[in-house]
DNA sequence: CTTTTAGTTTCATATCATGAAACTATGTTT
DNA sequence: AAACATAGTTTCATGATATGAAACTAAAAG
């Protein structure tokens, strides 16, 4: 018998599974779900998920609507995930920054990090502009999705890459998406070589990405922030030199206050 | 008809109070623990700690240094969170206001609601000036506390706010606060006929704070928004105003947008 | 090396979560 | 208005399952 289970597990506690099913079942597009709704989900017997319902309503991890009785994600949940969000120190040092680059482009401005191999959304500006890009902060996207992705890909390790497009497969987010994979590591070295990207149109139509690396102490990408902009006749040639000079500049600052140091060979 | 007791709970499940109170354990101040650490605080046994918190780790509600083997909040709790800070409309309808505020005026800007009879920082933006305003987001602090809290107090039915005094005595945060019962509600009066509050130093000493109310479609005061500045000399008859008339119009523009949510009561 | 402290694993036990079923409540169709 | 349909709530006998004392290992401290 296989009684030993290899992973580091102790033993399996099934309400606790059960509970964080429920938790998990909830997703930025259903944010609301009444009690059988919450069944089909889960697949649990009814009088169990009421029970396992109630009691974390009763704790505030999640609240009920009086009238609708549909339950939603409670406050501890934003609490808890409030104490997670301070701890990114990478935020807080990029968090004035993306303030200026906004300020100055007016346009939306985004923080991403590498974390469990997808693309999560650190950080968010809103720009004034009348682009609708919708990246909430907490959002998880495959790495090799837009200007943040390519960036942070751009840097990994070429088998890191592989294993991540083996897992993710490229996909065309709009017509003009490269979803060759030669294509795009050639793509990723030469956002290698640049030490940006701009991208047009590939991850929202009409909507042109500028973004750079941020290192950590170790050299390392730990980051990449990014602002987004509608695209207009003439801005390669007039504009783009302008915002990369201004990107580039800010995510030096931000790596050497995360502590990178300039190349030095240890 | 009897209700069961009169609360909603239909049946306490054990493990689910007991998975709760370890997450509940974690702190902003307190990060990280260690299994021991965890045990002191929840009183569990051991060997149950163990248990639970290996399968919180085993769904990203915690995370475990590998090497210390301690504990933090994970990357799940920070995604569920984000979900909730995402629904919150108040803060997004601020949030350009907020900026254009840290903008102008180079200072510290704060958003703040009034959740489960506590003040629930919203949103922040961090000034370019030295002082140190350490909120977070997600924080609570009592509704006495500050610039905001009194805002929202200011704004209350007076029951509630007697409800509230009650429960949370006031305390002496710097040496100007107010601790008298009696002032601290002829200071709400004025506030509320002001429209305004200004409070030099009574949270964080030697900082100015100045707050208004955002108020939602049915009049009720919602949020509250502020600015944190430090005191300079001469400040109240030089700059006050122009700060206040700043804040007033972001406020008050803010409310407009601030359509109709659900409607609580009728 | 010895002691102390922290983390991990086991397993017999009865506590505790379980879910089928009966129930209420509310909305929908005839 | 009754009949039907759908969603939420409560009960309680049952045994599956969470439990914790104890024995263990690992790693610091003395």
């Amino acid at each position: 018998m296989n009684k030993r289970e290899d992973n580091e597990t102790s033993y399996r506690v099934q309400v606790i599974d059960r509970v964080l099913d429920i938790l998990d079942s909830f997703t930025f597009e259903n944010r609301e779900m009444g009690l059988t709704e919450v069944v089909e989900k889960t697949g649990l017997n009814k009088a169990t998920a009421k029970r396992l319902l109630s009691n974390l309503t009763r704790r505030k991890y999640l609240q009920q609507d009086s009238k609708t009785k549909k339950y939603r994600l409670g406050l501890r949940l934003f609490e808890l995930g409030g104490i997670v969000f301070s701890s990114f120190s990478v935020r807080k040092t990029a968090d004035h920054w993306m303030e200026h680059l906004r300020e100055k482009t007016g346009s939306t401005v985004l923080l991403g990090v590498i974390m469990e191999d997808q693309l999560v959304y650190l950080g968010k500006r809103e720009g004034n502009r009348m682009i609708r890009i919708s990246s909430e902060i907490g959002w998880r996207r495959p790495l090799n999705y837009g200007m943040l992705g390519m960036v942070l890909l751009a840097y990994q390790d070429i088998r890191y890459v592989e294993h991540i497009l083996d897992r993710y497969p490229l996909r065309a987010y709009t017509s003009n998406s490269i979803t060759e994979k030669e294509k795009f590591l050639t793509r990723l070295g030469a956002i290698r070589k640049q030490g940006y990207v701009i991208e047009v149109g590939e991850a929202v139509e009409g909507v042109v990405g500028i973004a750079a690396p941020i290192r950590n102490f170790s050299n390392n990408v730990v980051a990449a922030m990014g602002i987004a902009l509608p695209f207009r006749k003439g801005f390669m040639e007039k504009e783009s030199d302008t915002y990369v000079k201004l990107l580039k500049s800010a995510c030096n600052d931000i790596s050497l206050r995360v502590g990178y140091k300039k190349r030095t060979k240890n």
